[in-house]
DNA sequence: TAACGCATGTAATACGTTACATGATTCT
DNA sequence: AGAATCATGTAACGTATTACATGCGTTA
């Protein structure tokens, strides 16, 4: 059960409310963990149920920004140092990858063309998310995880290109 | 509902039982997608009523061998170029990942450790795999899918080995 | 004032995991 | 003969998605 794990370390770094937990969900850490409100507001109520997480401001329409409380940092913690993680995954994009040598040259280099549009854009997108970050002088804490990102965008689009390439000519 | 185009995809590559496709889950394919057997049974009872895939052949311990059918590799193909991939992913590595810099510096050298012996051993599995496919001539397929493996490895290897680095100067 | 985005919630359905259950074959 | 592994299946439970539902606040 990570959910509740992913919005602890979310409110341990910022306080917010169920609607921008959802919105980092589809944004910066769309690479890592996904689930939409439906899920995460019965989530926030249960943490908080728990003492994992509390209430520290309510704002307009009725909404309440949530805060992990010293117990939800050391429950983020434990978890984080003593639990197995399980590394199963279920990546579609993967998949399809995969799956992509199951096509005719010219289908499978259509295919790939359309995920390399993909993939440049995406690290178009981080690369101005980097150069905001640093014009904020945000120096410590997830800086390193833009530099991991940039590093995978490199391989994909290399490797993505390379195959396209070999589509061709087959 | 990915499932299925997982389980059609592995059947064109080369028919197997129900068994054998929750083993692949667990080995090459590990970083695309999982099920276990109690979800693959029943997926492949729908494929055959479907006639997506068919029975054929039957082994010992009443084991049945399924394949795609033509049905089954042309939804296959339709799927792959026709629907818009989901990339969301839940991603349980990545969400440790971005959750380690939750941690005093101690304590995230540790998991970084840990995290840098579990994808190095990843790495040299890799590596194995495709000496042996390398030996066994297989030449043409996934070769390029083991490629994009390896440059992964290493990108992961050095990035851990930095944040090791940079966590124990703290 | 109408449209849009913010903000929260519940219900129905689909998907996935864990536990239960059984039996055949192979290896020691 | 007993243990391990192969092989298949179902049931109960937990998690995730999609659809339904409501209302506040801002901006054109």
């Amino acid at each position: 059960m990570s959910l509740r794990h992913a919005l602890l370390g979310l409110l341990t770094w910022k306080p917010g409310t169920g609607y921008e937990l959802a919105q980092a969900f589809e944004g910066s850490l769309i690479n890592a963990w996904h689930a939409s409100h439906s899920q995460i507001y019965p989530e926030l109520a249960k943490l908080e149920a728990e003492g994992l997480a509390e209430v520290v401001g309510e704002g307009p329409r009725r909404s309440k920004t949530y805060a992990a409380t010293g117990a939800g940092l050391e429950e983020l913690r434990r978890w984080l140092m003593e639990t197995e993680p399980n590394r199963a995954q279920r990546n579609e994009t993967a998949l399809r990858w995969f799956l992509v040598y199951m096509l005719e040259p010219e289908q499978r280099r259509a295919v790939l063309e359309r995920e390399y549009a993909f993939v440049s854009a995406a690290a178009a997108e981080r690369r101005a998310l980097a150069a905001q970050f640093d014009a904020e002088g945000k120096t410590g804490g997830f800086r390193p995880l833009l530099e991991l990102g940039h590093r995978m965008d490199a391989v994909f689009e290399d490797w993505l290109r390379e195959q396209v390439e070999a589509a061709r000519k087959t």
